[in-house]
DNA sequence: TCAGCGCATGTTTTT
DNA sequence: CATGCGCTGA
């Protein structure tokens, strides 16, 4: 059989991976290293050669814009169609699962989903109820130990109260948060992958059916896999199966929402006698991108270990802006951004990365003072839109009526007088008597317990859902949802709005129906075309990342720009506070995180990588004079070009002769403080009374200190 | 119901 | 600084 075209254009260690035989298979891939075209020549290898049915793969990807791409790019390599395979990510594939068997699931037929706006809404419904104050109790706090536990697989019942009064309360609300999912017949992402989890561990015989069925199963992005997602894996491969997994450690970004990179460090040991492949050869940057980013990752001391090479010239050398402030940073980026566009450089092949997102703001207003188009990543997406969700919110309503989350959305929205005191009473109802508030409004108003005024107002909006419910049958679900918007009166309601934003509103509303008139439903036989369509909205909340090809410049986080590459990279804000941020100050893990994050920036660079830091940084009002990013300093000299335009004062970056602004401490000085012992001056920020610095104690560790109060000599 | 005010808050983000 | 939230008074 000819298999040249699965097989040529692959380097050695490439084609070792695609045609690895039986076994499980870890394939580190580095940056650049031609990961995607692996798995997906991996895929075709299976079929084509190894004569692997298509339903017997499972490829698993963690974002909707990679498995559509896994797809495209499989189908254009095979002639044979790809229908059968199963792609998507882990989220996508155990919606599928429980759609199938949501009896065996504990479920209802008609669950929903929630998206991480419904479930913050919900948690902050359950501590109102639970009369806890929220100050003591951040619903986002709430939040993130909900889901940090699902990430982990725990249950409340599983979760060790350490007899601590937060954890057992925290434990209390999750149960309640739980209660009120099961009755609302709503899951949440995590819930999405616990449950199925769980699905496969109480049904035996379920679990070996899908243990038949994917006998090949392949993870992209496997260093971003939480404890969850591994153990589903885990559970699905069993002892018979092939998995093959690709990743790379120093890629690793998302260890603060539950990633966990002993996934990938520990695959040797989780699955005995599995291949291990590296993929090193790098085909995006030049030589100077490639040496500087690997002698920065090198700093980190856990990693698997991989160097990437090329076989490209040196190249440019990288270039280092010292900016005097962060307006003359933004400035300088854009003036480099104009030379570029005037040597003919596409505008969307620059992209300016960042750390947070506020900086953004100062590289859009340079850019709009100079009027070059651009494109920021990230923010609201589609679904996730107030006027949108509204909208949605009734669609669910009408098909389950105990869905709370689409009540207390739609219920008072647009305003019909259904006030804090009426929903006070239904909730309190609800609550007692464990019903949903559907049914507790209509109890509370037969009972005649209500104000006529509420009454009729919650009769009205009764009335509105019931009306709406038998209708459905033989229009086309996109004609309905029109109506319902119209009934509802959203439209009326955001055509008074006065805050300018209406008239977007109202396009959104118009949009939601020309969504739902184009939306092909891809899980035909499993799902009616409107559920399709609302898990569709939950699961992938609309463009995100669309249009990459407009030409624009691109403007995004470091993390939004992993798996991307552009000839042209600027890397803004390399400070420290900012880049490593402040918040990672203190964990040794999450500083190797931050560097990994900066090895992963670089690393997007193909031709030019220019890095700015500002020497004075005005953020949250007050100026500071944070020091170059520790990350600078890594960098060896000679991959480097210093740029200075205005002659200026200005700091050198490398650690022996940084000052402090409080004029008396230098960076990587000895100190002592009464208090902590000896320490090491780890950097600075503020200036006059409110200087600071940052010290690493030998005995207590990182610490933030008042440089006017510490006393440190 | 809504405007206005004071207060706290301030990473990264997919699903 | 700038935004977003909750509370208050009309």
């Amino acid at each position: 059989m000819d298999v040249s075209h699965i097989l040529d254009e692959l380097n050695e260690p490439q084609r070792e991976a695609v045609t690895a035989s039986d076994g499980n298979c870890l394939v580190l891939a580095g940056a650049g290293s031609g990961k995607t075209r692996v798995l997906i020549h991996r895929m075709a290898w299976l079929i084509e050669v190894e004569q692997v049915p298509v339903w017997n793969i499972l490829a698993v990807t963690f974002t909707n814009k990679a498995a559509r791409e896994m797809r495209s790019r499989i189908d254009e390599l095979m002639t044979s169609p790809s229908g059968a395979m199963w792609v998507g990510t882990f989220h996508g594939l155990a919606h599928r699962l429980l759609r199938s068997h949501w009896k065996e699931a504990g479920l209802s037929q008609g669950f929903q989903i929630m998206d991480s706006d419904d479930q913050f809404r919900l948690i902050k419904r359950i501590l109102k109820s639970l009369e806890l104050d929220d100050s003591r109790w951040p619903p986002r706090q709430v939040q993130w130990f909900i889901n940090a536990r699902k990430d982990e697989g725990l249950r409340p019942q599983h979760i060790d109260d350490c007899d601590d009064f937060f954890q057992k309360q925290m434990i209390r609300i999750y149960q309640e948060y739980e209660d009120a999912c099961n009755r609302g017949g709503v899951v949440d992402f995590a819930e999405l992958l616990l449950r199925s989890h769980e699905l496969w561990l109480n049904n035996p015989q379920l679990l070996e059916h899908y243990r038949k069925r994917f006998s090949h199963i392949l993870v992209d992005e496997f260093q971003d896999t939480n404890s969850i997602q591994y153990a589903w894996i885990r559970l699905l491969v069993g002892n018979r199966n092939q998995l093959f997994v690709v990743g790379d450690d120093d890629q690793s970004i998302y260890g603060w929402r539950g990633a966990r990179v002993e996934n990938i460090l520990n695959f040797q040991s989780d699955y005995p006698g599995s291949s291990l492949i590296k993929l090193e050869q790098n085909y995006r940057s030049s030589g100077n991108i490639l040496k500087a980013a690997n002698a920065i990752i090198e700093h980190n001391p856990t990693r698997l270990g991989k160097n990437l090479w090329t076989e490209d010239d040196a190249g440019e050398p990288i270039h280092l802006y010292s900016a005097f402030n962060e307006v003359d940073e933004a400035r300088f980026v854009i003036g480099r951004i104009q030379d570029h566009l005037e040597q003919g450089m596409q505008r969307s092949g620059i992209a300016i990365l960042y750390r947070t997102s506020a900086q953004s703001r100062l590289f859009e207003e340079a850019l709009i003072q100079s009027s070059i188009p651009y494109r920021v990543y990230g923010g609201m997406r589609f679904f996730e839109r107030a006027e949108v969700k509204d909208a949605l919110a009734y669609v669910r309503l009408i098909k389950n009526q105990h869905d709370d989350v689409a009540f207390e959305r739609a219920v008072n929205q647009p305003p019909r007088g259904i006030g804090p005191r009426t929903l006070d009473a239904i909730r309190l109802h609800a609550r007692e008597f464990a019903c949903s508030m559907w049914q507790a409004s209509v109890e509370l108003k037969q009972g005649g317990a209500m104000q006529a005024r509420a009454a009729n107002a919650i009769q009205h909006f009764i009335d509105l859902i019931e009306e709406n419910r038998h209708t459905d049958e033989d229009i086309p679900f996109h004609e309905s949802i029109s109506r319902i918007i119209e009934i509802a009166g959203l439209r009326e309601h955001f055509k008074k709005s006065r805050d300018g934003k209406g008239q977007d509103r109202i396009e959104n509303l118009d949009e939601v129906v020309n969504a739902a008139r184009q939306f092909i439903n891809p899980e035909d036989e499993l799902l009616s075309v409107l559920d399709a369509f609302l898990a569709h909205a939950s699961l992938e909340a609309g463009e995100n990342q669309g249009q990459e090809h407009e030409e624009c410049v691109q403007l995004m986080t470091l993390h939004s720009a992993k798996g991307l590459e552009f000839p042209i990279v600027f890397i803004g804000g390399l400070e420290e506070g900012l880049f490593p941020h402040r918040m990672s100050a203190d964990d040794p893990e999450r500083l190797e995180e931050e560097r990994r994050l900066c090895y992963v920036g670089m690393t997007r660079a193909m031709q030019q990588l220019t890095l700015s830091h500002a020497e004075s940084r005005r953020l949250h009002g007050s100026e500071s004079y944070p020091l170059p990013s520790r990350y600078l300093r890594e960098i060896p000299h000679e991959y480097l070009l210093e740029i200075r335009s205005t002659p200026r004062i200005s700091r050198p970056y490398t650690a022996a002769s940084q000052t402090n602004t409080a004029g008396e401490f230098q960076l990587g000085q000895q100190v002592t403080h009464p208090k902590f012992g000896e320490g090491v001056i780890l950097s600075s920020e503020g200036e006059g009374s409110t200087a600071r610095v940052q010290v690493n104690f030998a005995e207590t560790g990182v610490k933030w200190l008042v440089v006017n109060y510490a006393n440190l000599s």
